[in-house]
Order: structure tokens, then C-alpha cells, then sequence
DNA sequence: TATGAATGAGAGTTCATTCAT
DNA sequence: GATGAATGAACTCTCATTCAT
């Protein structure tokens, strides 16, 4: 009886290594020989767990974001405060979190684009449960009278935009990112009822 | 009487071969033989004009960007019209020509991404012109009493701002380009007198 | 109480897989990746009985033609006709089983060149039984008057080295294999008395 | 002006030690290293003349066999004797140089056959001219009597057939060439008129 | 006995770069 | 100045084989 190996740990432990390689040489840079360094296997023992570097990459970016804004479902992120302030948290939260992950965040764009994925479709797939959520934060708001009342969609769907512009200007345009952050927030202030 | 070559035109002429490489097979696909081919030297004699191919693409990047904005200064742009209406239509202009070169605009940051090089600065350098060129007509169009009066710094710098958002937008997520177009538009219009 | 594995039919399970996965992938294609797929244990398990992936495969060419022309000597083969009718129908059935196992003679004799393995010794091997059948056929056709009295060692081996040539031609010019058969079946033809 | 390279006179330096290569390592050892060591050159610079590794095979044994029967032409074979004894030369010629090539005909049949190329046919392209020239000459040894009025064309294709077969017991039962040297030769002097 | 885990050796291939003419 | 020739370094990937359980 050999020792058993959880896959999916092997696969996390490699594709995070991949995403800090990245992180450190550039997407350019960044090889095989370089991830199994990075997590102390032999380059020959990563094909154990993927089929090529492509399937590393795909797998790192689709599995770095998967559970990505599932927090805010949380009770903790739940009936503390009022839906407008709520909202406020979460967005301010979300843009935190970006700060906290800018390089993940611009190795994640680099990678999709280099791989010729479909970044539109990643990211509405990530986004889905958030909108929905925030759609029925939004809606709260409004009935209980804290928000203006305007087309959800559209204002999630400004949101969203919104934030993703936060992301490509701290991944491409560090110093300009405040100034977006300022931006959606005074944009979020103009929509209290 | 050896033939005289100008070194700089040289180095225009294979610079501007690899953005159009770039442009056609992306930035990992690019490689000297390629640049090489396209203006109809050989891989050495690039070697005569760069020392190496990092060198082209640092110097394709800077260079290939060089007199941008410079047609607004021309005398077709001016005096057609009154200032707000000029202010729309040099934007407008703007984003159509990000549109056409979208291909270019991608693979420009994701060059200089990869290459480490700054974007930031970059940029400014690119707009410093431009900005400039923004502000007076904006004061003049305050002073017209087209423009509202609100400090022309930061107009400048939301305008600017927002075309960075319009140009990665169409680099990353092309589907919501059109949003962000719209976004830009009302925001002029929300300034006109 | 251990479980109890016959060795030899284990090897056998293995080597008749390797024969398998020739017939269906060839040589240079086959490894033991695939032979141990094809007979259901793991690539290490096949270590335990053979020391080498080159010993898998001498084994298989050696074992895999052992009781190749045992069929005839069964008394379904004996007596139901006369001696060189008999001849007749097993040189028939000869090459009607080589029609049938074309790609497995093919790989046979790839395998065995590659492997430099003595094909004229595993040959007269594998036939020695079949020429001495012959040769009492034969004898017993002469006696009877069926058949010609010439040299019976010639005879034989002439009709040995004719089935060779077919199988040959059915491995490598598969186009002429046909002509083969005519030129041996009128070759038997010529011999009856 | 740099040193010029007749490229066809490399290809055949190279295809020719890709085959001396064969024939002391046989194919499943060939690789490009050996190849390169073989002819004193670099694993790289194969690439500027062949594309792949398998170009190399296909090349060699395409460029290997084509001029194989032109000899039989030459005037030295022409009219120095009578039709008949014309036909045993040439016929024994073939066989003494596919004595001499024996490595080389075994290693082009095992190259075919494991890079799928179509022997039937390479072998009919190889041959046409031979059967041609064998033609015209027996047509010519049966007007002057001295060749048995026989289907010409059929005469023509047996004796290609056991040319094969001769060849193919060179390189795969090399014992037993012989007796199909004496069998080609008597079938040659049943035709004798 | 059986087998998952791991790896070293080596294959084909690409490409920036140097050299000699 | 220009360029064919040549190559070393490095990459991805395969596979037989060993090790530890």
C-alpha cells in the first residue's frame, strides 16, 4: 500500500507555486523548471498532476478565482449594519482584497490573455453570484429606502465595471488606481436615497 | 564610396516592423526572425542597429508612441468649431483610433508589462501634450462660458483618466468597451455649460 | 496466508498484452505504459516478472509463436483426405492465418530487428516441427503415388522459405502478397504426381 | 559576402550519416545527436536543413534510391552480349549490390514501414524504368530467339517479385537469401528459349 | 505482492546570438 | 554594411525505472 496523495492538494500546491513564479519572473519568464523549483518537486513530477504547462496555467487561473466573492454570502458580511452601508463595506472590501492580491490579479490578465482565453467570459462567470447578490442588496436598499430609485441592473452592471476598471488600473496603472477608487466611491454615494 | 545608410531611419524601419509583428502574432509569438522578415532584412543585420532583441522591443514600445496626440494640434482640429464641441470631437476621435489600433494597444501593455518597463511614466510622457493641450481648450471654453467652472486639473485628469479605462477595457474585456465609452460621454456632457 | 501468483501465467498475461498492444500500435509506439493498461495492473507490477521492458518484449516474440503450427498435428488435420490434398489445404490454411494475423507478423519481425534478436534461429525454431510434419506428408504422398519423387528436404524447405515470402510480402508490400500465393500454389501443383 | 553552402550537397551529407547511423545503431537508437556527431556537426544546424527529424528519414530514404537502376542504361551495359545473357547479368548485378547494400535496404525498409510511408509504391516509382528497360530487352531476346515467347509483362513482374523477395530475405532471414538467389536464377533459365 | 510517487536521462525543437566572409 | 552559417542554452515533454509503503 503506497502512500496515498491528495490530487487536488498536489494540483493547488503547483499552481499556486506557478501563480508566485509569475508573481516574481514575469509571465514571459516563467517556465517549468522554475514552478517545480518554486514547490520542491522534480519537473518530470508535475506532469504527474498536469498534462502540460498550458493545463498549470489554465488550472491556476480558473482555480485562483473560483471562490472568489463567496464570502460575502457569510453571515458575518450579514444584518450588522444597513443595506447602503453594507454595500459600501463590501465594494470597499472588495477593492482591499485587490490591493492585497494587485500582482495575482495582473498575472491573472497576462496569463488569460497570453493563453488566448476568453477574459469576458471568466470574469462574468466569477462575477455571477456577485451581481445577484448585490442586485438583492440594491433591491433591499431601495425598499427600505436607503437607495435611490434607479435600474439595479444597470447600477450593479456600473459597479462591476467599475471595480474591473480598479483592477486593470492597479494591475497597468498603479498610480492612478486611487484616483478610480475615488471615483466609484463618489459614485456609490451619489446613488443614497 | 560606401552607400551611406541613415542609422535612425533604419531602426524606425525594423522597430516598426516588430509592432506590426506584434500586433499580428502577439507578444509571445514575436521573435527576431519574424521582425527580420517583415522589413526584409536579415536576423543579423537587425544586430547592426540593436544589440539585442529586448532592445528593439524596449525602443518599439517608447518610440512607437512618440507623436500620438500630436494631429490635435494641427490646424484641422482647431477653429472649426467652439471649444465643447471640439472637446467632444478630439475624445471621440480618440476612441476611434484606440478602436482601429486596439490590436496595438493590447500588445503595447502587455510588452511593457513583460518588459518591466513603466507604464506609468510612459504615459504621462505620451500625454503630457496632450493634457496640456486639454486644459487651454477647456479654459477657453470656461471662458466662453461653454464649460462649467470647475477645476481644470482634474477634468483633465478624469478625462485622461477615463481613456486609459476606454483603452484597457478594449484590451481586456472588449465587451463592455461600449459601456465605458458611454460612461466617458456623459461625463462630458455633464460639464458643458 | 499470501495470495498465491502463478509467475509463468502472469508473464504470459503480460507479454500476450505487449503482443497486443504491438498489433494494435506498433513498435516504436509501444511502451509500457500501454502494455501494463492493456492487462490491467500498474506499470510497476510488471517489474515484478520481468526485469526490463526490452526483456518484456524478447520474451513476447520468443513465447508468442510457440505453438504456432501445433494445430496440425490435431486429428481434425489427419486423415480426412488424402496426403496432398492434405498439403494443400495446411499450406492453404497457413496463409489464410497469416492474411488473418497480418499487423502481428508485421511488428513480429519490426520487433525482432529492432531488438536484433536472431530472426533465421527463432525461425527454424518455431518451424522445425511443421518441416518434420511436412516431410513425413510428403513421404506419405510419395509412397501413395500422389506426389513426385524428388528430394523431400528440398521440397519442404521450398515451401518454407515460399510461406516466409509471403509473409513478407503481406508485411511490406502487402500489393504483391497475392501473387506470392499463386506462384506457391501453382508451385504445389507442379509437384503432384 | 558570407561563405556559400551548396544546401543539397549538406542534406546529402547529413540523410548519408542519418543511414550510417542506422546501420550501426539500428532505428530505434537513431536519433538527431547521433546524427549530428555522425556527420561533425551540431544537433542545431540539422535544422537549417531539415525541418524535423522525420524530414531527415523521409528525405533519406526517398534520396537514397533514386538513381538505384540508371546504371543498366549506360552504354557499358549495352550490347557487349546477347539478350539473353544480357538479362542474367543484370539481374545478378542487382543482386551482388543488394549483397553490398544489405544494411542500407534492411534500415529503408524498417524507416518506411515505421514512418508509414508507402513501400508498394515507393518501390513501383523506383522500378518503373527498370521494368521498362527489362521489357524492351526481353521483347528484343524473343525476336531473336533467344528468349521463350512467354507473357512478357508477367515474366517481368515475376521477376521484380523475386527481386524483393530477394531483398527482403537479405535483411530479415539472411540465411536463407541464397536459395532465393538459386530459385531467381532458375527461373531465369526456364525462360531460356 | 502490488503500486502510487517520484525522478533522471534524454528526446525533439526553438531561438537569440556570434562569427567569418 | 550585410548576411549565410553555425551553435549553445534552454524549453517542453516522454518514458523506463527506482523507491517506499
Amino acid at each position: 500500500m503506497p502512500k496515498k496523495i491528495d490530487h487536488e492538494e498536489r494540483k493547488n500546491l503547483i499552481f499556486r507555486s506557478a501563480l508566485r513564479v509569475f508573481g516574481e519572473y514575469g509571465y514571459k519568464e516563467t517556465n517549468l523548471s522554475l514552478i517545480a523549483q518554486e514547490c520542491g518537486l522534480s519537473r518530470t513530477t508535475v506532469y504527474q498532476y498536469f498534462s502540460s504547462i498550458d493545463d498549470v496555467l489554465h488550472y491556476a487561473v480558473k482555480a485562483g478565482t473560483d471562490s472568489l466573492f463567496e464570502r460575502y454570502t457569510s453571515p458575518e458580511w450579514q444584518g450588522t449594519c444597513g443595506p447602503f452601508e453594507l454595500l459600501q463595506r463590501i465594494i470597499s472590501d472588495i477593492l482591499d482584497r485587490a490591493d492585497e492580491y494587485k500582482t495575482e490579479i495582473t498575472n491573472f490578465i497576462l496569463v488569460m490573455k497570453t493563453l488566448d482565453m476568453d477574459l469576458d467570459e471568466t470574469i462574468h462567470h466569477r462575477t455571477v453570484k456577485l451581481k445577484l447578490f448585490l442586485s438583492r442588496l440594491i433591491r433591499k436598499g431601495q425598499t427600505e429606502g436607503e437607495i435611490k430609485q434607479t435600474d439595479t441592473a444597470d447600477l450593479v452592471g456600473k459597479i462591476i465595471i467599475l471595480i474591473q476598471t480598479y483592477c486593470l488600473h492597479l494591475a497597468f496603472f498603479e498610480n492612478q488606481a486611487k484616483q478610480v477608487r475615488e471615483l466609484l466611491e463618489s459614485y456609490i454615494l451619489s446613488v443614497k436615497a
